[in-house]
Parts: structure tokens; sequence; C-alpha cells
DNA sequence: ACAAGTATCTAGTAATATTACATTGACTGA
DNA sequence: TCAGTCAATGTAATATTACTAGATACTTGT
């Protein structure tokens, strides 16, 4: 799509009236043929055809295609906000693809050095704590709960006088995940500069640049786009908890086949709380 | 592309092999024409026609869009779990896109007209309960959390002990939301039946045709791929989390306008804990 | 104002997709 | 067991769509 912006100086008159008819409706471009699309350019089917291959296509269908997988990976739901008069299905899916985008923003931007370096802080150490406060709690609980097959002792505290007291605890050999999604909550902060005094090694799952990444060992992040309207919900701890999963997974493959036996007895402990009907028995609740 | 291997079941066998060409390569699938194609399904170019219909198309080259349009969405790694040999990176990528096509799937198979009255039964609620237990708990949680502004009781109970004593304790007008991502958790189903038999309205966040669907009065969720392999997290959860926030402000939505003096405030009592920098104190933690 | 070169169109041809109809094969009930 | 029915598939004709070649108009520089 900007390729056709980009290409417009090469561009003859008549094309240039195709590209204006084709970035004015590209969705409809691509379910008409060459036909209507040069009727409603008001020029020839040929200069059609011209016009896609000035743009490295071999032909019109072959264009057809190409803003078709734009149009695809391209549509940044960015200006889609939820609005009072939405339907529920409106705002449903603004949600979805809202969650989505952030999602697909933080898998393009996340630096994977840092995860491959918490994997293996993690992996080593001798005791893991997540702490979490307000809408970030439930991530460090969720943490817990999947960190918790991994045999090395875990907790979350989502009580700032506990983190305070665990943060003072911890030595070096341990391991403090601190997460926020600002990275400015005061109280946050504090633990994590207590556990790191403490000898901890601290990893920020927070904003980088933030208050509480000058407090952290490492930080694992992406800058969000804040959430300035009043209906839109927070995506971002939908991606710190994806950030949680890649760590755990990391950790899970760190630990080697071997491993899965332990896992195995984990996941069988659950068996008996559940009504079973033929499906395997290694699911979460 | 998994709305092929989701049809399997409903296609004839000779559309069965068109398919299989399809999914073995789908690159070449989108630039080639129905008649090569249907030579190397070995079958003939109606039975191609057929099976482009039978995926909701309007023929060949609208399948062919919509394939190229998956395509692009970029989902190469659906399919391919976590494999041991893989590097930080490739991992890390699969989970973000396997989390992101669950959302994508949810996104299209919800049933909106539920959500819709959800939302009606939520907002009117006199009192609003979560349960959730293991994995199901940081989501009940969160769910307070995000419930706790519309200025309705709420509280997510993790433990079935309260569960059950709250679910005896509810009556006519209140709602209770379950949340499992089996289905088959005996507990959790336990406390649901006991909630809908003092009176409460079960709205369950779970597998459709589960042990547990069977006490709710409404489902909400999605059939789910099965975690079978030993690496993959449970991405089911984010869509859970994604329903609440549909849930959350479809509430706030029907609150109307005259409610953000109230979401207002609740948010600046949040803004002494924080370090301000010129940015909008109205966000979570 | 005219020639050279480029851009655009008309019309015809090749390709591609769709439809209508015929054939096959599998199942059902007498 | 056999005739009848229906679904699945293929054949062949038709309609649609894309592409090519040659003719015409338009632009530009002298």
């Amino acid at each position: 799509m900007q390729k056709i912006n980009k290409a417009r100086v090469s561009l003859s008159k008549s094309e240039l009236k195709v590209a204006d008819v084709v970035l004015s409706d590209p969705n409809s471009t691509i379910r008409s043929s060459i036909a209507s699309l040069a009727r409603s350019a008001e020029v020839s089917e040929p200069t059609v055809n011209r016009f896609c291959r000035s743009l490295d296509c071999s032909g019109f269908p072959d264009f057809k295609l190409k803003v078709a997988q734009s149009l695809a990976n391209g549509t940044p739901y960015v200006n889609s906000n939820v609005e009072p008069n939405d339907t529920v299905e409106d705002f449903a899916i603004k949600i979805f693809e809202m969650t989505m985008a952030s999602l697909e923003d933080a898998k393009s931007n996340l630096d994977y050095k840092l995860i491959g370096r918490s994997v293996d802080i993690l992996a080593q150490a001798k005791k893991i704590e997540f702490y979490g406060l307000g809408a970030s709690a439930s991530v460090a609980i969720d943490a817990q709960h999947k960190f918790f097959r991994l045999n090395t002792p875990v907790v979350a505290y989502t009580d700032n006088m506990m983190q305070r007291m665990a943060a003072a605890a911890t030595t070096r050999g341990d391991c403090v995940v601190v997460i926020s999604y600002t990275g400015r909550t005061i109280a946050t902060i504090e633990a994590a500069r207590i556990a790191k005094e403490a000898g901890a090694t601290v990893i920020g799952v927070t904003q980088p640049e933030s208050p509480l990444s000058q407090h952290c060992n490492l930080v694992l992040g992406v800058e969000t786009a804040e959430d300035t309207d009043i209906y839109t919900p927070a995506v971002s701890r939908m991606v710190h908890l994806a950030i949680i999963d890649v760590l755990a997974t990391g950790v899970t493959l760190r630990r080697g086949p071997e491993f899965h036996d332990h896992l195995k007895r984990v996941k069988d402990s659950l068996i008996e709380t559940r009504f079973q009907k033929n499906l395997p028995p290694h699911l979460n609740n």
C-alpha cells in the first residue's frame, strides 16, 4: 500500500487515477475485476494492467493478491477505540483486536537477548518470588501457578508489606520478578529496591525507562500506548502474561527432557479433581 | 487456514484431497489457477469450486484471496508447537503467535448475543462474584479488579470452601461468574451448582458442552485446542481474560456517561501511590 | 508548427472460472 | 437381489476475466 504512494512519482497520470481509486477503497479493489476497476478509474483495462506491472506485479491478479495481503497485515486497529454507541459485537471485536495488536507489538519489539538472560537467571535461582499490586497482582499469581511446576520454590506476593518483608529476606542467588504496568507505583519500586539491596537478582516486567526499571537488574517490557480512553481496557497485562509464559516455557526447556517425569507427576496430582472424559489429564483448570 | 482443518469433517473425500493439497502448500495455491490446483489434487475443476463454496467463499478467486490474507496475517508457526531445540526467539515468537491465534479464534467464534445478555445481567446484578481455582484463580482476581470500579459489590473467591459458602449465600438478583478452563473441575462445578440452586444467575466462562456448563444459566467460551504438548502454555486464560475485559467494558458502557465521574474518583484514589511524571493519572498499576 | 516519442485506447485472443447436465456409485426398502 | 433415490464427481459448454497487438491521440522539444 505505501509502495503505491511511493511510486506515484513514476506513474503517468492515467495510472495515477488508478492508484487513487485503489487507495481510496482497497477492500473493494481486491474483489473487483480489471474491467470494473478500469471503469471506476475512467481508464482502459490495459492501463490498469500497465499500472500493475509498474508495481512489480506479474499482472492484475497478482496485484490483487498483494494488495489483499498487505491489507490483512497492515490493518493496525489503531483508530478503533471503544465508543459509547458501539454494539456488543463492535466493542468486543475492538477489544480483541486491541489485545492482539499489543501482543503483535510486543512480539516485534521485545529484546529476546534479555529474555534469554532472564531464563538463565530463573533456571538457576535458589528461589523465585513474584511481586505485583493492583492489576498486576493477578499476573503475579498466574506466574506463581506456572512456575510452581518447575521444582524451584516460588511464591507470589500481592501484599506490599509481605513484599517488603520477603524482599529483605532474599539473598544472592534468589530471583525476584517485579511486575508493574506503569513502573511508577511507589510501593512496588520500594520492594524492588529492598530486594536488590538484599542481593536478589531483580527482573522487572514493566515499562522500560520507568522509575522501577532503575532498581532492576534486567527489564522486560515494551513501551505501550497509554490508556487514555475511559473504556479502554488495560491490554498491557496480556503482554505481561505472555512474557511470563515465555519465561516459564524457557525454564522448562532449560530443564531438559529428564524433567518431564516431574511435570507429569505434578499434572497427574490434579486428575482426581476432575470429571474424566477420555481427555488427557495434563491440563490446567 | 485452521478453518479448513475444522471443516474437514464436513467435506467429501474429493474435497479432502483438495484440502490436503491446499494445506500442504498454501503459498503456491494462491498463485495457481483452478485448473492446475485441480490437476495436483487429482480432481476436476468443479470439485475445487465446490470445495471453495463449502468454505463460505463465493468462488475460487475469492478463496485464493482469503487464503492469501490468512497467510499474510502471519501465522506461520501456529500449527507448530514449541520444540526442545528452539532458540529463545523461536519459542517466544511461537508463544505470542499461539496466543494471538487463540484470540483470533475466539473473536470469530464467540456468541455475541450471549455476551450481550451477560452484560445485561451483570449490569443489573445486586452483587457479583467470581470463582476460579488453579490457573483460573488469577483470572477471577483480575475480574474482581476490573469490576471493582463499577459500583456493584464484587468479590473473587479462589478458595473452594469460600466459594461454596458464598454460593450458598447468594440470592435471586446476584450474579456468579464461574471460570474454568476445562469445565471439569469437580469443586468448581459444585460451587456453580450451589449458586444456581440458591437463586443466583450463573455465568460460566468455560468450555461449552462441559459438565460445568450444565450448571450455568449462560456459557461464554470457545472450544479450544487441547494443550497436549508439555511445553505449550495454556493460552485459554488469555481468552478468558479478554472475555472479562469485554464484559467489564460492556457494563461500563451500559452505565452511561454520568458514570464517568465515579470512575474518575476511583482512579484518582491511586494518584498518590505513584511517582508522577506528566502522565495522566487514570492508569492501572 | 512539426517530428519524435510516449501514453492511451480499441479490438481481438487466450486464459480462467462457472454453470448445467450426465454419469457413477453407494445406500434403502421391497 | 434388485430397482429407486440421492449424493458425489466428472464432462463439456458458456461466461467472465485478463492480456496482447496494433492503431490513435497526446505531449514535448526544437
